[in-house]
RNA sequence: AGUCCUGUAGCUCAGUUGGUUAGAGCGCUACACUGAUAAUGUAGAGGUCCGCAGUUCAAAUCUGCGCAGGACUACCA
């Protein structure tokens, strides 16, 4: 264990105090460690965090910090968490960490959803039963005892999980939606919405099972096999025009009576028929021909892109005969007057004037089947609806509002009244005159008792004697079926409570534009156009296990009365007793102002309890509860409230904690939480419920499928964490894709992130802690004016990276970040700086030159530890600790010094790195390797900045790739051959188009008309007649080759390298290659790295070898840390003792003999 | 059916206000390196930038129409 020295003090910016505090942090020991076992790792931290409650701690330190609120999304525990649960927690859990170091107070309360029916299903199939027998085989207050044990099933499970992927939540104080406290806080806002008329009963068309007697949910609907193929009668019914000034103009040169055509699927329906809609953009025509089963002469009215459907127009006299396609049959001249009555082909015409749908808005038309009349509103008239299409049917849609949801939306927006001839059984009302009674689907019926015609076909054959018959056939449509009952379900009126957000749909628009919503799109479209297209919010559901609505009402429906609260509850109840129309009070032991747990949990509001008050109304009459539970969402959208149990209790709490600055859930949550929140915190409060969201997508398999148990491609959340550790899953998940975008989620990828970014990470760690401890470097002195050119440049790196990172936290843009953060370790740290800097670590004198390299390396690892917490909150706290000796989540974000960031610096860097890649690249050419020192390497510059930046850079270059010396060409004056190109952008704008000409012309210059452009900075072209002018900043101008030497070139840089090997040259190759064989040789007879040795080498008679050892001693003795004489290193005779004596091969022909021992200590 | 997202190398992804020869990592092949070493370097193979049409001197990028995958909502005459 590190030794701390004295407490951590209060940080300060001046660098000479901020270096002396430094000294006084800094271990004086360094942990190391033998191999990298992410696991490990998040398990020994996990239990560090519950010692020493590091969580607590966190809140703690910023206890009078201002708030950055969190809400969680509460999830279902009913089901097993999937890794789809790891990606959206790691979300949640970045920004709240990140948002804790920026030194924000960040709260996070865990909770539970536990209505709904989900649980209500999987209860019923684990007990065997169905709704029906609820009531029955089971009493009410059973089954909900029972879902509220099934919900909380996995709740160890996922808090499990919870913990081990390192999400920090208050999972020992969740809220949950079933508790009293949480219900009685939903029953205030329900009240609030009554009281300002946003709640009120009303109806709409929902689909409905006569067969079961119950109303489905969308959710039902869409369980598999629901949608059936079936062949149903179909009907163009034809509706006839009454002739009044709107529609005058359709009888102009009408052939017999008018009628407008409309087509159903459900001729059952048309009784009930009271408009009929038509799009008003559409063009419609009238139609003269004789009706297919009267004959009678006729004029009908249908879409124009209809015709084709029913008139064929495969003739030769189009105007004239031409058969319909209801009854098929050849064209025939003089058809209209040779018209034979019995005939099959019936001629059809289209009349003069196309007109639009809006000019038949308005126009009225007899009834068509008139049983009954409907008690409000207008009927029989013609009006327009944007839904309306021309893909099947005639282009006017036969509306019977109550059993079409369009067609009551529609039916509304006109004033257009209803017929509901069918009651909930399915059957023909007694208006129905000989149709009364029956049912209006054959599969209503008992097994075995129906009737061969169905009731879509008697009506069809009544129409066809009636005249009103266009077409009768089967058609073949997808239609859905209950369930449980599997036959067909019918959209029919039901009553429901509603909320009517249409009321603040302004609000809801105007609010959700400030909503920070990542990706912007989801934002404006997805949920934009949803609000746009606002309906009503249907809050009803007839089920057991939920929230009961509280509203009571008489028998009469003349009073009612809405519950907001516990209180008022009991008060009512009490004038209910007092009234004598309640024995007692069911509340008795719950004592109103106590808001201890205890207190509340005496008090059950869930059903059946909730249905057994009475209250009595101020005109003296029992009023009962609305039999309704809520819509569940509306309790997870109450969260922000009912969490609080506000405002019973937190009353100022909730202006901390609302709304959010942050949400986040998946994108399947847009129309689910995301708007429930919205809505309710904007209907109630005229507020947004959270500041930004970020909506995550999928988690799909490796190979882009939804993951599932029935493909068997899931991923076991556990198994990954127990293989790869949090951190890795965490780094993958987030570096990998953005949250919006789905995931493919892929083992192999986790791998990845674990080899390249946490083994770089670990192992500059280990360079680092190995060599400090060795060293014992100074860490707390100033070091400024001893920082060399690559220090000073992995600062500046590293102070645009934390500039970087912190734009890209705060932006909801965690995948930016992280890419950032990997690159930078893996290619900034590890790779160039490390390995440029190695020599400086654990060579020469103590120093400040060794002092500055440990500073700057160990402020890096600091930093990207602090940096990377957010995500790998595990390895990165390991690291912190072994760094700084305390907890990364209780450290403060750093802070990005702009005068520490050069960019001319990481820009000459930049050029040095391509420097040395082109040379390894020459050597690797030429077949020379960088032990082989060369003599001169040459670039030509063009300007006076590549100059300097080459100036600056020189030493580093040049001893990365093992050259004596740089030669700066200057390209004017020396022999280079030069390639110029054309400069796209600067000269598209001015040559329009003569771009390409131009283009063509300066790829095609000469050395000497590039050398006259460079000169003069101008030059005049003549192309294609006219004459343009091409100027210097037109084209770059690149040095391409130098005549004789080795080159390579990467853009605008060109380098050569002079690879005559010289004497001198050859034997320092061939001592570096003795060094670098001795290197391997002490490390394979396992010498410590500090080890110092007695190193003697054996004469071979080589005389270039022997020079090379004698000319080198110096260094070959540092090198291997040997502290034999200089003239004691070549000997003729090595000592005769086995363990120390080697042979080594330093080339093909040409071996040695070396004797190596530990010098004793 | 509507709304939205995605489509670039075998895989995962970058690609600035349209601009030259479309990039990176992984994987593959070959070679090199070896006191940070399950790392690293160099070179190579690998692309109809989903398709078609349009705008433009110039389209992976802008517009339109499609196709494929996905999400949500709805399901209608």
């Amino acid at each position: 264990m590190p030794i701390r020295r004295c407490s951590i003090g209060k940080r300060s910016t001046n660098p000479v105090i901020f270096a002396a505090l430094l000294n006084e942090l800094m271990p004086i020991h360094f942990k190391q460690y033998d191999e990298l076992d992410l696991p490990k790792v998040a398990d020994e931290v996990l239990k560090q965090w519950e010692v020493e409650d590091t969580f607590g701690q966190s809140l703690e330190l910023r206890k009078d910090a201002p708030p950055f609120v969190f809400y969680e999304g509460p999830p279902s525990a009913n089901g097993l968490p999937g890794i789809h649960h790891v990606m959206a927690r790691a979300i949640k859990d970045i920004f709240c960490r990140y948002q804790t170091q920026k030194g924000n107070l960040v709260h996070r309360k865990a909770g539970w959803d536990t209505h709904g029916l989900p649980i209500e299903l999987g209860v019923e199939k684990e007990l065997g039963i169905t709704k029906e027998d609820i009531g029955t085989k089971i009493s009410i207050e059973d089954y909900n005892a029972a879902c509220k044990k099934a919900v909380m099933r996995y709740t160890d499970v996922w808090n499990d999980m919870t913990r081990r992927i390192g999400f920090w939540l208050d999972l020992e104080h969740p809220y949950v939606t079933y508790q009293t406290k949480y219900i009685e806080s939903v029953w205030w806002l329900l009240k609030q919405l009554y009281d300002k008329d946003l709640l009120y009963k009303g109806y709409t068309i929902q689909p409905y099972s006569p067969a079961a007697g119950t109303g489905l949910s969308s959710h039902e609907l869409n369980q598999p096999g629901t949608y059936k193929n079936v062949k149903d009668t179909s009907a163009v019914a034809m509706f006839k025009v009454k002739e009044e000034n709107a529609s005058e103009f359709l009888f102009k040169d009408a052939f017999g009576e008018v009628f407008i055509l409309a087509w159903t699927t459900t001729p059952w329906t048309l009784p009930s028929n009271t408009a009929l809609t038509v799009g008003p953009k559409l063009e419609y025509v009238r139609v003269k021909t004789f009706n297919p089963y009267t004959h009678e002469p006729q004029t009908v009215v249908l879409a124009k892109a209809r015709l084709n459907a029913y008139f064929r127009s495969d003739v030769e006299e189009p105007m004239h005969a031409i058969a319909s396609s209801v009854l098929l049959g050849v064209p025939q001249k003089d058809a209209f007057e040779n018209y034979d009555k019995n005939g099959k082909l019936i001629p059809w015409q289209v009349l003069d004037g196309e007109f639009y749908g809006h000019q038949l808005e308005g126009i009225t038309y007899e009834q068509l089947l008139p049983y009954a009349q409907p008690e409000q509103g207008e009927a029989f008239k013609v009006i327009g609806g944007d839904f309306v299409t021309t893909e099947d049917g005639t282009g006017v849609v036969h509306t019977a509002p109550s059993f079409g949801a369009d067609d009551m939306r529609v039916a509304r927006q006109h004033n257009i009244g209803t017929l509901t001839l069918v009651d909930l059984q399915g059957r023909f009302t007694k208006d129905m005159g000989e149709f009364a009674g029956k049912y209006v689907k054959n599969e209503y019926y008992p097994e075995g008792t129906a009737p061969d015609k169905s009731v879509d076909v008697e009506i069809s054959i009544k129409l066809k004697e009636m005249g009103r018959a266009f077409k009768v056939e089967k058609y073949e449509h997808n239609y859905p079926h209950c369930w449980r009952t599997d036959k067909p379900i019918l959209y029919y009126p039901l009553d429901s409570w509603f909320v009517r957000t249409t009321a603040k749909k302004d609000r809801l628009i105007a609010l959700n534009k400030t909503i920070n919503w990542k990706p912007e799109s989801t934002g404006t479209g997805r949920f934009g156009n949803w609000l746009e297209n606002l309906q009503d919010w249907n809050l009803s559901r007839s089920r057991y296990w939920g929230v009961p609505l509280p509203i009571w009402r008489t028998k009469d429906r003349d009073e009612e009365l809405c519950i907001g609260s516990l209180k008022q509850l009991k008060e009512e109840i009490a004038k209910s007793v007092k009234a004598g129309v309640m024995k007692e009070d069911p509340y008795a032991s719950f004592k109103v102002d106590d808001m201890s747990d205890a207190n509340y949990d005496t008090v059950d509001l869930h059903r059946p309890f909730a249905d057994n008050i009475v209250l009595v109304s101020p005109g003296g009459k029992p009023m009962k509860r609305e039999t309704d539970l809520i819509d569940v969402w509306f309790d997870s959208g109450s969260m922000p409230y009912a969490q609080l149990h506000y405002p019973f209790e937190n009353e100022d709490g909730l202006k901390e904690k609302f709304p959010a600055d942050f949400i986040a859930e998946g994108v399947d949550q847009t129309r689910g939480w995301f708007y429930t929140l919205h809505a309710i915190s904007t209907l109630v409060f005229d507020q947004v419920a959270y500041k930004a969201v970020v909506s995550n997508g999928l988690v799909l398999d490796k190979n882009g499928q939804k993951m599932s148990k029935r493909l068997g491609n899931a991923v076991d959340p556990f198994k990954t964490l127990d293989e790869f550790g949090a951190d890795a899953v965490r780094w993958y998940m987030i570096s990998n894709a953005s949250p919006w975008d789905n995931l493919k989620f892929d083992a192999e990828g986790i791998k990845e992130v674990q080899r390249k970014f946490f083994r770089a990470l670990f192992n500059t760690y280990n360079f680092f802690a190995l060599y400090a401890n060795i060293d014992k470097p100074e860490l707390g002195v100033d070091v400024s004016a001893a920082r060399t050119e690559s220090d000073r440049w992995i600062l500046s790196r590293l102070n645009s990276l934390i500039k970087l990172a912190d734009t890209n936290y705060t932006e909801y843009e965690p995948t930016i970040a992280a890419r950032a953060i990997q690159d930078f370790v893996v290619e900034d740290l590890s790779n160039w700086y490390v390995r440029l800097n190695r020599r400086r670590f654990w060579k020469g004198e103590q120093g400040n030159d060794k002092n500055a390299a440990f500073q700057t390396l160990h402020r890096c690892l600091e930093v990207v530890a602090m940096l990377s917490a957010p995500i790998a909150p595990f390895f990165s706290d390991r690291l912190y600790r072994d760094l700084a000796e305390k907890s990364v989540h209780l450290s403060n974000w750093p802070k990005h010094d702009d005068a520490l960031i050069d960019t001319e610096l990481e820009e000459r860097t930049k050029l040095a790195q391509s420097l040395t890649t082109l040379v390894l690249s020459i050597r690797k050419k030429e077949g020379h390797r960088v032990r082989q020192p060369l003599q001169k390497m040459m670039v030509p510059v063009t300007d006076a900045i590549m100059r300097k930046r080459l100036e600056a850079i020189q030493e580093l270059v040049l001893g990365e790739v093992n050259v004596k010396e740089l030669v700066i060409l200057d390209a004017n004056e020396s022999k280079l051959t030069k390639k110029i190109k054309p400069d796209f952008k600067k000269l598209g704008a001015r040559m329009g188009k003569l771009m390409k000409t131009v283009a063509a012309a300066v790829n095609a210059f000469d050395q000497a008309q590039i050398a006259e452009l460079e000169a003069n900075g101008t030059m005049k072209l003549t192309l294609d007649g006219q004459e343009v002018e091409l100027l210097r900043e037109d084209v770059d101008i690149t040095a391409e080759a130098i005549p004789g030497l080795s080159v390579a070139s990467d853009g605008p840089i060109t380098v050569a390298l002079d690879i005559t090997l010289t004497e001198p040259l050859i034997e320092e190759g061939l001592a570096r290659e003795l060094v670098s064989r001795i290197q391997t040789l002490r490390k394979e007879t396992g010498l410590e790295v500090t080890d110092r040795i007695n190193l003697h080498i054996q004469r071979n008679g080589n005389e270039r070898f022997e020079r090379a050892v004698q000319g080198h001693a110096k260094h070959i003795l540092a090198e291997t840390l040997a502290l034999t004489p200089e003239n004691e290193l070549l000997v003729t005779d090595l000592p005769n003792i086995s363990p120390g004596r080697h042979a080594l091969e330093l080339d093909e022909s040409l071996s040695c003999a070396v004797y190596i021992t530990p010098n004793g200590r």
